[in-house]
DNA sequence: CAGCTGATTTCCT
DNA sequence: GGAAATCAGCTGG
């Protein structure tokens, strides 16, 4: 499924508008077989989405603020997922850069909010810097976290039933992808960030594609946060 | 460019 | 309590 996914189309569509992403970067994960995945140790309240039946969104939230999205791939009870891992925008550019260069709210955390500000109050009062230099094309959706960032995937995309046409969030195939004639060089190799079952080489990319995220391997932290 | 670190929450042992 | 399917900014070579 993973290689099958190389370059489908991730759409979500909002108020502010549509974005579209060719996905350029996968990473599989087997489950109940592979150590790195997050349904390894079983059902959770967290990974119940992959649990389910094939299609579905499983969007995960992790190092405090990032989101992730896969896709679930197999039937019910058979927790097999795809981490979408980069893609190029091919619509709704705009709007995918305001979405990763925009000053961001901070997530809520006690004892930060509001009251102190002399000014009229903004809509959040704890504001981040996300990417104050200028944002290359390539980088909009370059890494998971991003992908999500420029597509608007959150919590609330949870579940999301990708095949559904009335969904907001869903999956194509390419009509414009020549691959049945031409078809692309696919690459494989380690996962990113994986520190388990690191020599298993279930991530897909497209060859010389500039999407593509940048390869890191597993590091661990030299000083553990508390 | 490689390497380190802060940010910040959820989940699991 | 500690690690995590990350990212951006900064440092030093």
């Amino acid at each position: 499924m993973a290689p099958a996914l190389l370059g489908c189309v991730l759409e979500h569509e909002t108020a502010e508008g549509l974005v579209a992403v060719e996905l350029t970067e996968v990473e599989a994960y087997t489950g109940q077989n592979d150590p790195a995945s997050h349904a390894f140790r079983g059902q959770t309240g967290r990974n119940a989405v992959m649990f389910g039946p094939a299609g579905h969104a499983y969007v995960y939230f992790t190092y405090g603020m990032h989101f992730c999205v896969n896709v679930v791939c197999q039937p019910e009870g058979i927790p097999e997922a795809v981490l979408l891992r980069a893609g190029r925008v091919i619509e709704g550019e705009g709007l995918a850069a305001a979405r990763r260069s925009a000053l961001r709210p901070a997530v809520a955390s006690p004892g930060t909010a509001t009251t102190s500000s002399p000014d009229p109050a903004p809509p959040n009062p704890v504001l981040r810097h996300a990417a104050p230099g200028r944002l290359a094309a390539r980088d909009l959706a370059r890494g998971p976290a991003r992908l999500c960032q420029a597509m608007a995937i959150t919590r609330a995309q949870n579940g999301a039933d990708l095949c559904g046409p009335a969904s907001d969030l869903r999956l194509r195939p390419n009509p414009g992808d020549a691959r049945a004639s031409d078809p692309p060089t696919i690459n494989a190799g380690p996962r990113v960030g994986v520190s388990s079952a690191a020599d298993r080489p279930w991530r897909f990319w497209l060859a010389d594609d500039p999407t593509v995220s940048v390869y890191r391997p597993y590091k661990k932290r030299l000083t553990p946060r508390a």
